[in-house]
DNA sequence: ATGTACCTTGGGAGCGCTCCCAGTTGTGAT
DNA sequence: ATCACAACTGGGAGCGCTCCCAAGGTACAT
């Protein structure tokens, strides 16, 4: 490798040291005006600004983190056996968000998929060399590792989404329950009488709390709650269609069902036209996501939407005030369970969200 | 994976150095350890090895870009105006493609997203400041300067589809004419008598690729073109359904339609549904992406596929081969119209589509 | 004047790694 | 035994930046 490394002119790129020279200073001068310290003068700051923009300088970053054990970038960490997850608009939403806020920060964002135990072990190893100053996991499985991992490296996290009701790390997410009450409730004001939920998997917390939240709307709408009527799904097409056929059978008066996942009511639909049953003429359809399935199924779909974006860039903003608390040095393990006075407890925050009302309900 | 990572003295992780010393060698010894030289005798080899694994030594990368000027790391720009590309299966399969294969080489995926002009003048600050290694772009329009500043830099890139027929920077991309010749072709042989395109803006070479793989598919079959059946839309949703009501006024005899986009098929299906024509009995329709929307329109669309990861991949791969042509150094800007004799050409590859018959044709 | 307190400033000391040049050792030929 | 040559190996010299301490200035009170 004959790299000649520096052209007479202008091969490389200005260093700091070049610019502190220029502008007659010392490099510690150039270094905090760079950084925005408030501890320089008027006057030499605009000595070194000028020499900056004359010289074109740009700090070069690898060097800084080196110095200062700091990256200015995060992971976005995707385990991805489930495509579902990808091609959703859930995704790009997250990512929409997450790059947006970090832009504002003059951050990086780093995508990582994690298909495979050995990409789960390289991304270890990349958090604990450091690389990036805090992950951000999303759509995570209850007994995934990895939140402990990141914890043990000292690397700071956010999850999107809880795995439990009583989860320990920080975390963004939206208020299922209460978007569930409004599909039902929704389905009640406009008069059906008989209402079915297609759910998710029981093991998946969001699962859990679109199903309860079915319950409540009915509760407080003064009617039982009839088990039956609950059939459980996947989050896939398919099991939406299984769910649906095995609920027509089941249950023939049916005239409205909350679907807690657009993909499974778009199966579920199908469903109901190779019975015969119109929508929303027979049964009354609301979906969850406000996915583009939503806006393009027939008819359009009435949806739960979530702020998705806005999760996203919320992500970003608690990770960052994370980094604040602790500063990015590896801090020893210490027993989670066991908050410092000064940080009561892990930060969260849970986003309301809205109904799409078209034409399906 | 439990690796002892602190002895005794916790804190600090593990440096080179560190290492070294357990294994009672010079800090070159293990740095040629680590990067797999084959200059280290096999016994040497075995301390070294011992030691990191002892140690849990992982190697930080921040101090290994700065010391060597390369970062392990590209970045995967979309400018974003259009969120149409970003929800689209499209991209995630790019963004698939690209990860899979770069996590191969061990290596990271940036991801960043362009709104605007300051966000562009970031990223190309952060290229300038050489924090990745190269740059895979995607979904350009022909004028973005993003191309030149990045050359300018000294930063490889690989396109992701060209801007116009004689491009001249690396790239990779699918062929649109055959896709739209073998659509327009299944039409024909379905025995459809007045094929019609809706085709996008024709500012964008992939919109007169497929528009000429549609005329050519005609004349192949001895027919004629008559360009009022070519009626041009903007690869939106509005567009094609604004395009399919023109073509449905202009030419009422019309039996078949071939989109050059999914979602502008979407537009069409709405426009003929209003129209009272039915799919494929009166109006056959194919599109072009396979995306979601596809499988899920009524009824579900035929549409030419491309094979997204794969381009993912191969972007990363011809990427990749670019870095061992031209070493990562700034190289003196040379003039771009002169290549030098052992590059004949910058790399480039096209990859075949797929057409998937559904049941609207 | 002298002292004190507070700012600003310069620059040494690394951060952990790669590069590369000697130095050391081992091998085979003379 | 001697020499040439190759194969290993150690470690100095940075890479460009931040951190931090001490030096120098300035302003005000004593």
């Amino acid at each position: 490798m004959a790299a000649v490394r520096n052209g007479v002119a202008g091969g490389r790129r200005p260093t700091l040291e070049q610019v502190a020279r220029l502008a007659g200073v010392g490099r510690g001068t150039v270094s905090r005006v760079v950084n925005g310290s408030p501890r320089v003068s008027a006057h030499t700051r605009e000595l070194v600004e000028d020499a900056i923009a004359q010289l074109g300088y740009v700090p070069n970053r690898a060097a800084r983190a080196l110095a200062a054990g700091t990256t200015d970038a995060v992971a976005l960490v995707v385990p991805e056996q489930e495509t579902r997850f990808f091609a959703e608009p859930y995704f790009s939403g997250i990512l929409r968000g997450a790059s947006a806020e970090l832009a504002e920060h003059d951050m990086q964002l780093l995508l990582t998929l994690i298909r495979n135990e050995r990409e789960r072990d390289r991304f270890t190893q990349y958090a604990a060399s450091h690389r990036v100053d805090g992950a951000l996991l999303v759509s995570l499985h209850a007994d995934d590792p990895l939140p402990d991992l990141l914890a043990e490296h000292g690397l700071p996290a956010v999850l999107n989404g809880r795995r439990s009701s009583d989860e320990s790390m920080p975390y963004v997410d939206t208020d299922n329950a209460a978007g569930a009450r409004s599909a039902v409730g929704h389905l009640l004001d406009g008069g059906r009488t008989t209402v079915a939920t297609i759910t998710g998997p029981p093991d998946m917390y969001v699962a859990r709390c679109r199903a309860d939240g079915y319950r409540e709307a009915l509760r407080t709408a003064g009617r039982g709650v009839d088990e039956s009527l609950l059939v459980q799904g996947d989050f896939t097409e398919e099991g939406g269609h299984r769910a649906m056929r095995r609920l027509l059978a089941a249950e023939p008066s049916l005239d409205a069902v909350f679907c807690a996942s657009d993909v499974m009511a778009a199966g579920a639909r199908l469903a109901l036209r190779e019975a015969g049953r119109s929508v929303p003429g027979d049964v009354a359809l609301v979906g969850f996501d406000d996915s583009a399935i939503a806006r393009h199924m027939d008819p359009p779909l009435t949806s739960v939407r979530q702020p998705i974006d806005e999760m996203g860039r919320e992500m970003v903003r608690i990770l960052l005030s994370l980094r604040e608390r602790e500063p990015a040095e590896a801090r020893p393990v210490r027993a989670s369970a066991q908050p410092e006075p000064d940080e009561p407890q892990p930060p969260r925050r849970v986003l309301p969200t809205e109904l799409v009302v078209r034409s399906s309900s």
